[in-house]
DNA sequence: ATCAAAGCTTACGTTAACGTAAAGGTAAAT
DNA sequence: ATTTACCTTTACGTTAACGTAAGCTTTGAT
């Protein structure tokens, strides 16, 4: 709410280090305001580190997490970009669609496997009585 | 359906390198038996490649991918065994019901920048008139 | 018989995403 | 005043997950 935070402030938030957040500056996706040489970081920088960190936890490399966040923002201004920009939202909807196809199978591969646990168990005990 | 690939049989069929394949290996992933020096993979060598390249695509590092699927032949027979297993299989759970909803955001979002995107084209086409 | 395709091992190279250490500046608290 | 707790930059180190190249063997096809 403060509008306004320390970089280790976001490091203690979003549980990364201050190297982290340094280096996501170097490769471009963050770039905070200086009060001297200090970091300022605003609640833009904070939503695009949150961002990138979603695209992340997906498996996504920090240059594809950063072309999803510059969508936010797109800043250009004409019909090609904007269709390009569009074309990019289609393939990455593609892969999520991949993935949470994935994760549906991949949970119900382990409840079937937890259930075959269960059931080993319960023969475990029945042999110790 | 054959019940034995070549290296370059699951390379063509999953998209990867055979470099790739033989570095599961190196790391304990697969074991895949030998007509002399070549390598011969079952359709259980092959069920496994998959499992790990579905963990990949989901971010998993080796490591886990390898540990989810060791979860589909336990080989372990003592309950503490059995009861670890379980509290993997949970943990994991967790982690895809965040993956889950980390995709079910960002699928909302795209929608959104989407619908922003085209507003914005026909303006440019009125523009353009 | 030889030639191309595919297989093998060994080993060094590469890249992303940080970790870690050194050396120093600033500001508040004791 | 000096300790504590931040902040900074520079720079070298590390690891996973392969890529790539060299050199050799095996095998099916012509």
């Amino acid at each position: 709410m403060t509008d306004h935070y320390s970089i280790s402030d976001l490091a203690k938030e979003f549980d990364v280090t201050t190297r982290t957040i340094r280096y996501y500056e170097d490769e471009g996706l963050l770039s905070p305001l200086r009060r001297g040489q200090t970091r300022i970081y605003s609640n833009r920088d904070r939503t695009r580190l949150k961002l990138i960190l979603r695209g992340r936890r997906l498996g996504l490399s920090l240059e594809e997490a950063g072309q999803i966040v510059n969508m936010y923002t797109p800043g250009s201004d004409n019909v090609e970009q904007l269709q390009a920009l569009i074309d990019k939202i289609e393939q990455h909807r593609h892969q999520l669609y991949r993935q949470r196809k994935d994760i549906e199978v991949m949970l119900k591969d382990l409840s079937e496997v937890e259930k075959i646990c269960r059931q080993a168990m319960v023969e475990k005990h029945k042999e110790n009585q």
